[in-house]
DNA sequence: GTTCAGTATATTGACAACCGATATATAATA
DNA sequence: TATTATATATCGGTTGTCAATATACTGAAC
């Protein structure tokens, strides 16, 4: 049907990044938050959406100490993710129009 | 993540129907149309869609003769169907204003 | 001091939604 | 008479997502 909405996990993932870096954890947290009861990301959809974004390159991923012996992966947008988020967010906003009148009055 | 839009494709069928009565065809290309690019239904979908919307209960088909030999089955939103699309309505606006705010200036 | 909730990453198996391909058949148009 | 449009329907495969599971550290309460 529509692309941004069967991969919408991903895209929500990269929105998150979007103001600022974020590990895995807060990722989830962010978006059940933000998301107020319509929207959440379960850890098994979450760490493999990161590996892949990662893999294609729109987001950058560094460990980071949290102490001696635990440690996070913290991710931000890459220039290709900024552009990437752009792109989909123009699309999304299309299509919520296209949706809102479709619902109609 | 958000019941509605997993199953939007059911959703989209019940909406079809608000305006009147449709044949599965019909509502394949109606939502094509009003969709603009953002959103169709293949009948790979709609069929077995159309057939446990039935069973359902939340809409309720007839079979009408278009010639001698070709038939089209027509269906209509039953009262439960109709109080179901009010439902899935109402969530998804709150949806969309939720998905909104996501997306930011 | 130990138990519980929270933080943190990660994989696996299973399910559900959806589509493309396929099948069948009539009607209209070129 | 060949092609496009109408019309319903099923099947197999892919994809996205989640729940469950695994592992391990941290902080707070008791």
């Amino acid at each position: 049907m529509s692309d941004l909405l069967k991969t919408r996990a991903p895209f929500l993932t990269l929105l998150a990044l979007k103001n600022g870096a974020k590990h895995g954890y807060d990722i989830a947290s962010f978006i059940k938050e933000k998301g107020s009861g319509f929207f959440s990301v379960s850890f098994g959809s979450l760490y493999p959406i990161l590996h892949s974004l990662e893999k294609e390159g729109l987001i950058k991923g560094a460990w980071e100490s949290v102490s001696e012996s635990k440690n996070k992966k913290v991710y931000e947008l890459t220039a290709k993710g900024i552009k990437e988020l752009e792109e989909e967010t123009s699309h999304v906003r299309g299509l919520i129009k296209v949706f809102s009148e479709m619902l109609g009055g």
